[in-house]
DNA sequence: CTGATATTTCAGTCATTTCTGAAACTTCGG
DNA sequence: CCGAAGTTTCAGAAATGACTGAAATATCAG
């Protein structure tokens, strides 16, 4: 029986949006529609299976499932007596969530970083230079603390991000209850000083 | 004297960049060049000024424009005495980090969020409709804690949300001292040593 | 209202990206 | 080493997206 048949049509939906939304997500069309078939089954597919699910070149699916690699969405797997490839995608989604992440910040955040870094080591010479870098200082710290940040989060075990995200506001609390206690009252404008003096 | 002679080349490598950059993020070029331009100096432009700035045609600026403004990314302003409009970046970096994540949820998260609520409503038939359905539960419950969570910080004040950035894993200790109290054994796999005390 | 200035729209051109089929390559049992 | 099964590469076709100039529209001083 070919696959195709056996997609339900729930499936088909959520396959045909992410397809729609590839672009705005800064993956291709069929990279998202092979995504969508991926993650939902609970059984791997061959390349030659998800050609024909999906009617694309097989091809093209070689090309998708070589993104999706290089995005670490997709596993290689193996099944013994079976010399095709086979491919899923990884079931917990916090682990989705921080190779994602990880992946964006490393193609969309990092070049930005380090060519602010390049441009904060330059001596200005004219006031408008003197401005330019202390905008682009600016930029820069708030991407380098949300970064150092993210880090830490993404280091927790999946149960206590999660119950992190849960608490949500509640952390405000321990942030106001810390102040009363230390009597910093938090007026600093903390964005335009230094985290640290590593 | 013509406005472009006056952007100093750490600018240029600036715009240069967001230009570049600018597919990765979801925008076109010349959109990247045009924010990276207003960005830095402290006074706004006008629209012949931009297209000469960047050589690009004056119709190409006003689209890019009406983009960025879309994006809530650039603001309107007239000079008095000038009827023509000008145009500037607005100046706090987590005021624009808050807006810019403010649309990409707008655009690229919440279509998907309510595709998956849809999905949800179905009644499954089959086992595999049954699964396929867990899974975009998963998907869904994740993305919508995240959002919640978001939310939260969002309403915070720049600097009371700078301070628990720079918190980091300082949370995490708060989490295991609740957990201690009430009971809720959790292994947080806890980060070596918290950054710094503030 | 009129003309001068400023801005937007849009149809067509140009550039980039995606997708395909054919050919090249790889792997492995025999 | 051979050949069959599987996968990747690549040049060009098709589709999509960006950019321009010209024309249309809007705004405002006189």
């Amino acid at each position: 029986m070919p696959i195709s048949e056996q997609i339900p049509s729930l499936n088909r939906e959520f396959i045909a949006h992410f397809g729609e939304m590839g672009s705005k997500w800064g993956i291709n069309r069929t990279v998202g529609q092979i995504y969508a078939l991926l993650y939902v089954p609970p059984q791997a597919l061959n390349a030659d299976e998800i050609a024909e699910a999906l009617a694309f070149s097989r091809s093209n699916v070689s090309m998708g499932l070589k993104e999706l690699q290089a995005w670490r969405l997709v596993r290689l797997r193996h099944q013994s007596g079976d010399r095709r490839e086979y491919f899923e995608a990884p079931a917990g989604v916090w682990e989705i969530f921080r190779v994602l992440a990880e992946e964006r910040r490393r193609r969309e955040i990092e070049p930005t970083l380090s060519m602010l870094r390049t441009a904060l080591l330059e001596t200005p010479s004219t006031d408008a230079e003197r401005h330019a870098q202390q905008r682009m200082r600016e930029m820069h710290d708030l991407i380098d603390r949300l970064m150092t940040w993210f880090d830490d989060v993404q280091k927790l075990a999946p149960e206590t991000a999660m119950q992190l995200m849960g608490m949500g506001a509640t952390v405000t609390k321990v942030l106001e209850f810390k102040d009363r206690l230390t009597g910093r009252g938090n007026k600093a404008p903390a964005i335009s000083q230094t985290r640290d003096s590593a």
